[in-house]
DNA sequence: ATATATATTAACCAAACATTAACAAAATGA
DNA sequence: TCATTTTGTTAATGTTTGGTTAATATATAT
């Protein structure tokens, strides 16, 4: 059994922020909710978190500005902005959709739970290497990486290759984030040439390929810098 | 509570020197003030600072001299010159030996704190890149630089390439601020001659394009000095 | 050993990005 | 004022990076 992981939510509205906090620690976390950026910070610097979510529109302190004085503090916490619409909508809409039983319903913003365990997962994985999860939810399909199998709705898994399986866990690591091409190379490819990075390339086809049964997932591209796994909701 | 911001200050003028010590240490920066060159790279090389503010004046060792110094012991820290004049040539070489930033004398005390906070801030953004400041308020957008998207009210955020990226950054850092040409030619394009020049007049008119869907934000141009994002409000 | 799965390399094209050129318009200073 | 420098802007050109498919090579399992 893991021990629960601590999550710092700094979020005005008290509507959403209760909301949010519940749909949390329904999923394991322990929350800890502060109203204000003052409030946030003053809870921050009280005891140590694996993560901060920050609302970014809030009055007299914004979120950016919150993300600043906790860095000066500590440079290892992730930090997760919540950027009004998308992810408060979604959330909002999933708690009138539910009415009585919302906490029973898979929210429409799985997406943010994923990233949030995405990042946590990635920061432990940098102190103990050993520790590794390796199943993962990537929008309609399953990704069991120990079994080298990708799953969509109730069909048939899909067999991956050492290096397709790899790739898309890496990609899975960061989901909504970008994944640096250079990190893939070093950590997969064990080198960084031209060969190497036209091979992964080829690749990211292949896994774009497996995955176009689900509109709402896709591959980016970042010029130059890398890909990036989205899962539009 | 803050911790308080160490600046070392190297100022051969006693009188003024003292004056400006004074001044800054009765708004909360630790000042250790050295009377020459020499001393003052004694004193960098015993303590660790925030901010160090170099004459550039001074009987032995000038403040150039001093500046490349402290760089090949200290890539971070940032440095500010002090110079009577603002000669072209001069605010050209400060650039080149690393300063940060330039204040002329005499100065107005209030200006001087203020940019004093703007570039210990900056700084911290800038030296560590990985884990912190990546996003930016601008008016009605929002720069997430590390995605490289700039995001207007509600709309599909717009995908900038590096260049526009980092230039818009810089601007960003340095908002309702001169921030100077050489400086970005130096940080950005790494290179400060006619056609970087001019490639970066090129990127200044995109960017412009960019921010044209919020009137209250604009890309000024100072003649000969740089540029200065404005918020108007 | 041979089929099968996996991985790399090649080749070609398209897209994204950056620089250069050319000319117009402002700003500056003698 | 006029000459000079700096900036604004657009388009053309050059360069790098990525998408895609197929051919080849390498590894693995039967």
């Amino acid at each position: 059994m893991e021990t629960a992981k601590k999550i710092l939510l700094v979020e005005d509205d008290p509507n959403f922020g209760a909301i949010l906090k519940d749909y949390l620690m329904l999923n394991d976390f322990e929350v800890t909710h502060a109203k204000n950026g003052m409030e946030g910070f003053e809870k921050f610097k009280k005891d140590t978190y694996d993560l901060c979510i920050l609302d970014v529109m809030m009055p007299y302190k914004d979120g950016y500005t919150l993300a600043r004085e906790i860095r000066e503090k500590n440079q290892d916490v992730p930090i997760v902005f919540l950027t009004a619409k998308s992810m408060k909508e979604d959330v909002l809409k999933g708690y009138k959709v539910g009415a009585d039983d919302y906490l029973n319903k898979p929210f429409d913003s799985e997406v943010l739970l994923m990233k949030i365990k995405a990042i946590i997962q990635r920061k432990s994985a940098e102190t103990k290497p050993d520790s590794t999860v390796f199943e993962f939810t990537i929008g309609k399909f399953h990704l069991n990486s120990k079994l080298r199998q990708l799953s969509f709705d109730g069909q048939e898994p899909s067999k991956l290759s050492p290096k397709e399986c790899e790739l898309l866990k890496m990609l899975a690591l960061h989901v909504d984030d970008v994944m640096p091409r250079e990190l893939a190379l070093t950590k997969i490819w064990r080198d960084d040439n031209y060969f190497t990075s036209r091979s992964m390339d080829v690749y990211i086809a292949k896994l774009r390929k497996y995955l176009k049964p689900d509109e709402n997932v896709e591959i980016l591209n970042i010029h130059g810098e890398g890909f990036r796994l989205v899962i539009k909701k």
